[in-house]
DNA sequence: GTGAATGCAAAACCTTTGCAACTGG
DNA sequence: CCAGTTGCAAAGGTTTTGCATTCAC
């Protein structure tokens, strides 16, 4: 646990597009501590959540350049965002196209895989000529473990 | 265009779920104005715009009244709550299930409808057990109008 | 009549910005 | 070296809240 090893190149599951870096991206030691505490906390953690995680490691770095780390990882195509609702804006680096279930019990966020091949034009009437870059697919309702445990207190 | 016909039952389209208002739901002049603001702007209004059509039939009106009426509305299941991104939300008097796309080129959210019968687990890999309440897809890139333009500016 | 809704202003909240100091390539 | 990044604090914009007044049922 003292050195971690830290690759840059991400999940490595051959699954998402060909990722490719701006020319112009910096990893600065906090870029690559913001990105560590999102492959270590696959919760999909808060910007705060992220500033506490990266302050244990680094207790100098700011709730502003965690933003702006947040923000240039997104952008640069290694992490993404996950709003919920007005809720403050979550980060995950699961890469991977996916969906996400919010459990209304327990407030947990869980990927969901989408289907093999599930693409826009298959769920949805788009009108010809729509061009779609993205896809977002949320669902919100109760999750495996607490739809059991609201069976057994019943 | 003088006394507008004002009438509560939403859509009628009859293909919605059965609408059950709160039994305690008091049908102030305020929410009526704000629920008709919706009904005839279909363009997903935010609460602001909301605000700015409601003020010239009452101008009495305050930011903070819409916000209640909206929340109120949304809550009684009149009025659905679109959220893009960080951007404010906005909100929409369509009851039908339905996605939206979101134009990256003019802004414009249009509502889009899911193909028949489709449901969450058909498109997602569900783990069992789970509960799904409400689905919620949402799609950008660039709409039929503005693919054109751009093509023809080439 | 009465509890709920309104209007106003101020607060809360997340996020962005301006700027001097610093640093990674 | 030097454009890009950081840290700090302050501002920004949306949404919520507290409280006296008003209103729908």
């Amino acid at each position: 646990m003292s050195t971690k090893p830290r690759s840059i190149p991400p999940t490595g599951t051959g699954d998402e597009h060909e990722l490719v870096l701006p020319a112009d991206f910096r990893m600065t030691k906090q870029r690559r501590e913001v990105y560590e505490v999102l492959m270590q906390h696959r919760n999909h953690p808060t910007a705060s959540e992220v500033f506490m995680h990266a302050k244990e490691h680094m207790p100098g770095i700011s709730l502003a350049t965690v933003y702006n780390c947040l923000e240039t990882l997104t952008h640069a195509g290694l992490v993404k965002q996950v709003n919920v609702d007005r809720e403050p804006s979550r980060y995950c680096a699961n890469l991977q196209e996916h969906g996400h279930f919010f459990c209304s019990d327990c407030g947990e966020i869980t990927d969901i895989d989408l289907k093999s091949g599930c693409k826009a034009n298959q769920i949805m009437k788009l009108p010809r000529g729509t061009i779609v870059e993205e896809l977002d697919v949320a669902l919100k309702g109760t999750c495996p473990a607490c739809s059991k445990k609201k069976l057994s207190n019943n």
